[in-house]
DNA sequence: CACGAATATATCGTGTACGATATAAATAGC
DNA sequence: GCTATTTATATCGTACACGATATATTCGTG
């Protein structure tokens, strides 16, 4: 038999997999806060820079507007972000974090810490994998 | 900074990020025959081992039956499986392949071939890379 | 300046994911 | 052989994801 075709041989099944994993790693890190998963990579947008439009996020998420704009409404309604129209041009939005939002950025670095030793702790192997990862992703993007 | 802290340095959005590009990539190719990424990773488990139990499956896709019950029972309208009780032991259900179901198999080769070349084409590459990730997986698996 | 095209976000419908809970069948102890 | 427990699947509620479509604002061209 095809050797590409035993489900533990795709390579799309382990990132498939290794995701589902990473979400179930992360769900009771981020379960206190009350927040999920997606939900904190969108706070880590943030802390990076704030005052994105919703466009920018969705190009750094690399996620759709219908998928966007439940999840910030949900934040907004936490209290981590505000959701404001650009002046400048009625139609775009600006999304940034409220005192809250910028507050949970201490808790944050635990939740690193937790996962990268989940991950085995190596951070120059962890970094390699990434690079690899991203590399395939960027190639996937392109087609 | 916390290097470790911006979107793009973090592993596990890489992983979240590649397996969207990933779905992204199947969809088309699966669309014709009318069935999703994670219904092709089921038909892609019974290839190679029919007739198995719900549990079998969850374990195989690391998914729980509030995922696969409804999941399956789509793939059972579609007419590529059956959903049967295990006379033996009447809590268990059997999923087995249809004619239909087994059919798949031939264009499934086909699809292989469109992904991997997206991929970049060097599968030892990506063996490696399936590894890597498949290690990670079961690392965080243990967790 | 009017109006069609382009842009930015929002809404809707379907399909995963998964925690919590329910239901039904089998098993263990007594 | 009867009941408490365990096991296997199903159901329910919430939250992504995303294709398709709608709405509102801005831009471009005559």
């Amino acid at each position: 038999m095809d050797p590409l075709l035993k489900i533990d041989d795709l390579l799309c099944f382990s990132l498939y997999s290794a995701n589902h994993a990473l979400t179930r790693l992360y769900r009771p890190l981020l379960a206190p806060l009350g927040l999920t998963y997606p939900q904190y990579l969108v706070l880590v947008a943030l802390w990076e820079e704030d005052g994105q439009k919703v466009s920018d996020l969705g190009q750094r998420l690399d996620l759709e507007t219908n998928t966007l704009t439940p999840l910030l409404k949900r934040m907004e309604s936490a209290g981590y972000l505000s959701r404001r129209r650009n002046p400048q041009d009625e139609r775009s939005l600006i999304v940034s974090l409220t005192e809250k939002g910028r507050g949970l950025q201490a808790e944050a670095r635990h939740i690193s810490t937790s996962v990268i030793e989940a991950m085995g702790g190596d951070i120059k192997e962890l970094i390699e994998l990434r690079d690899r990862v991203n590399a395939l992703r960027v190639r996937l993007d392109q087609t």
